[in-house]
RNA sequence: GGCCCGUUAGUCAAGCGGUUAAGACACCGGCCUUUCACGCCGGUAACAGGGGUUCAAAUCCCCUACGGGUCACCA
C-alpha cells in the first residue's frame, strides 16, 4: 500500500487538511504501507515555500512522519510538482499524439462569452471544443496574433464514468456533463486534475484518500488515466469539516489553521485524537485514544460519508484530558510562554520548580493551555483585589481576626510550608477555636485569594509562602475593617 | 441552474430488516471535595417529511424538502 498527502502551499496547513493526511497516515501505518508527502505547487502564484516549511512542521508536530517527500527525498521524486516538468511532459505529448488532446487559443474574454451564451440557453457552461478542429493555418494565425496555447483533454461523449469509492460505494457520472478542459497551462504547467494522475500513477500511490470536494474532480481523472492507459488507485472521498452553521469551514468560524490551535494551547495528541473521531468512529465506547492506538484502530469501513461540525468545546475537552495526563513538566514547559506574554513571568529569571507548582494547581481548569492566564492571577498580582462585596462579607465574619491572627502564628512558627502540613495546620485552627470548616477555610481562601473559589488552600498557601501570606492577611483585615492588634 | 454527495438528540456518532435506538461532548441533577474545577453516578434529548417493498423498516426502493460539494489557465 502506498498513499500519499498532496497539500498545495498557498497557506498554512488547514484543519480539513490535517484531517486528510491523518486518514492516510492512519490507514497506511496499520498496513505497513509508505507514506508519501507530495508537494502541489502548481500554482505558482500563491504557492510560497513558507506554507510548503509550515505545512511540513504542522504534519511533524501532529506525529505525521512521511516516507518519501521533498525533504527525504525517495525513489520516486522529485516530490515537488515544478520539480517534475519533465515528466508530464511525456504524458502530455502521448495525449497529442493519440489525439486526445489538443491545443486551445481562446481567450478569457471568448470563454467568458460562451459561458454566459450556454448559461442563457440554460446549458451547463463548459468548454464545447471549439478549438478541436483548428487546421494547421488557422493555428498559425492565432500563435502570430502572439496568443499562448493551453492544452485541453478531449472528453468523450455519451461515456458513463464509474467510480468505485471506497466511502461512499459506487459513483457515477456522465461524461457528457465534463467539458474539455484544461491540463497544461498556457505558461506550461500541468493543473491539477492533469498533474495528479501523472503522479499518483509515477508515484505508484494505491489508495487516494482525499477530501469530499474532490469527488468531481474525480472523473475527469479517470478519463486520463484511461486515456493513458494506467491503472487507477483505489479512491477513498472522506467528508468536509463544516463551521458551526453547516457550510464549509472557513476563517469566520475561527481558526481553520492548525497554527493556531497549535498557538492556543492544544495538543498535538488531542488535536489528533479529536480529529480522527471527526468521520471515523471506532468500534466500543472508548473516545481517548494515542495515535498508535488509532493506527491500529483504523479502517475505511468505519468512515462516515456525512459531513461533521466542527465541535470546539469536545476538542477543549479532549485538549483537557491531555492537560491533566500528561507530565507536569512538560504543561509547564507549554504554559511559561503565555505566562511571560501576561507578564506574569519576567523574560529571563524564571522558577520552574515555583512555575510547576502553580501549573499543577490550577491544570484541572483548563480546556486549552493559553487559558493558563485567567487562573493565575492570585499567586502573582501584585495586588490582592476582591471578587465581589460577597467575598469581603466573608471577611467580615466574628470569628475572621482570630482565625487569621493563628493562621498568622502557625505560618511563622511553621518551617518550609508544605501540602502536607498545610492541611494539617488548617485543621487544627478548626480545633483550637472549635469552628466548621467552612467558617476557617472560606475565610482564609478570600483573605489570600480575594475569591471565593479556585485551587486547594493546601496548595495555595505553601505556593505564596510566609511572607505573602502575612502580607494578604494585613490587607484583608484591613479591607474588612478589623482592627489590627499586635 | 446542471451534475455529485449527504440527512439518527444542540454537536460528534453506533446501528448495516426484528434493539428498551449505544456511547462521547454540551446541558441538568446527585455524590465526592468544608470552594470551584477534576472525578464518579444518574437524567433530559434523535431516526427530515411522504409514499412504497416486507409478517417486520432508522436500516431496502422512489419522491419531496433541507444541507453540502463542484462546475477556473485554484488545488
Amino acid at each position: 500500500m502506498r498513499v500519499r498527502f498532496a497539500p498545495s502551499p498557498t497557506g498554512p496547513l488547514h484543519i480539513g487538511g490535517a484531517r486528510s493526511a491523518l486518514f492516510n497516515y492512519l490507514l497506511v501505518r496499520k498496513h505497513q504501507g509508505k507514506f508519501i508527502l507530495r508537494i502541489e505547487d502548481t500554482d505558482q502564484e500563491r504557492s510560497s515555500r513558507e506554507s510548503e516549511i509550515d505545512i511540513m512542521d504542522s504534519l511533524r508536530w501532529l506525529g505525521l512522519d512521511w516516507d518519501e517527500g521533498p525533504d527525504v527525498g525517495g525513489p520516486h521524486g522529485p516530490y515537488r510538482q515544478t520539480e517534475r516538468l519533465d515528466i508530464y511532459r511525456k504524458y502530455t505529448e502521448m495525449l497529442m499524439d493519440k489525439k486526445m488532446a489538443y491545443l486551445c487559443y481562446c481567450t478569457e474574454e471568448e470563454l467568458e462569452e460562451q459561458r454566459q451564451e450556454l448559461k442563457a440557453r440554460g446549458q451547463m457552461p463548459r468548454y464545447m471544443g471549439k478549438c478541436y478542429g483548428l487546421s494547421e493555418d488557422e493555428r498559425k494565425k492565432l500563435e502570430d496574433e502572439g496568443r499562448k496555447p493551453v492544452i485541453r483533454f478531449r472528453v468523450p461523449e455519451n461515456e458513463l464514468i464509474k467510480i468505485n469509492d471506497l466511502v461512499r460505494g459506487e459513483v457515477n457520472f456522465e461524461s457528457s456533463g465534463i467539458g474539455d478542459f484544461v491540463i497544461v497551462k498556457s505558461d506550461g504547467i500541468p493543473t491539477y486534475n492533469f498533474a495528479v494522475v501523472v503522479d499518483d500513477h509515477e508515484m505508484n500511490i494505491s489508495h487516494v484518500i482525499r477530501a469530499e470536494e474532490h469527488l468531481s474532480n474525480t472523473p475527469r481523472q479517470v478519463l486520463i488515466f484511461d486515456a493513458l492507459g494506467l491503472k487507477k488507485p483505489e479512491f477513498a472521498h472522506i467528508s468536509l469539516i463544516l463551521g458551526k452553521d453547516r457550510s464549509k469551514m472557513s476563517k469566520r468560524h475561527g481558526a481553520t489553521s492548525l497554527n493556531q490551535y497549535k498557538e492556543e494551547g492544544y495538543l498535538p495528541e488531542a488535536l489528533v485524537n479529536f480529529l480522527a473521531l471527526l468521520g471515523w468512529s471506532p468500534e466500543g465506547e472508548e473516545e481517548v485514544f494515542t495515535l498508535e492506538d488509532l493506527t491500529s484502530l483504523f479502517d475505511l469501513e468505519r468512515v462516515a460519508k456525512s459531513p461533521a461540525v466542527f465541535d470546539l468545546e469536545k476538542l477543549r475537552w479532549l485538549n483537557g484530558v491531555y492537560i491533566r495526563k500528561s507530565p507536569i513538566d512538560r504543561i509547564a514547559g507549554l504554559a511559561l510562554p503565555y505566562l511571560t506574554q501576561a507578564g506574569y513571568v519576567g523574560e529571563d529569571g524564571a522558577n520552574l520548580e515555583y512555575i510547576e507548582k502553580i501549573v499543577d494547581a490550577v491544570r484541572d481548569y483548563l480546556g486549552s493551555v493559553s487559558e493558563i492566564k485567567e487562573h493565575v492571577g492570585i499567586f502573582f498580582d501584585k495586588e490582592l483585589t476582591f471578587e465581589s462585596e460577597k467575598a469581603v462579607d466573608v471577611l467580615r465574619g466574628e470569628q475572621v481576626p482570630g482565625v487569621l491572627d493563628l493562621l498568622t502564628k502557625k505560618v511563622q512558627n511553621e518551617g518550609e510550608l508544605t501540602p502536607d502540613n498545610t492541611k494539617k495546620m488548617i485543621k487544627s485552627i478548626c480545633k483550637e477555636l472549635d469552628l466548621g470548616g467552612r467558617k476557617v477555610f472560606m475565610p482564609v481562601r478570600v483573605a489570600l485569594t480575594g475569591k471565593m473559589h479556585g485551587p486547594e488552600m493546601h496548595d495555595v498557601i505553601p505556593i505564596l509562602g510566609g511572607g505573602e501570606i502575612l502580607r494578604r492577611i494585613n490587607i484583608s483585615l484591613e479591607k474588612a475593617g478589623h482592627t489590627l492588634d499586635g
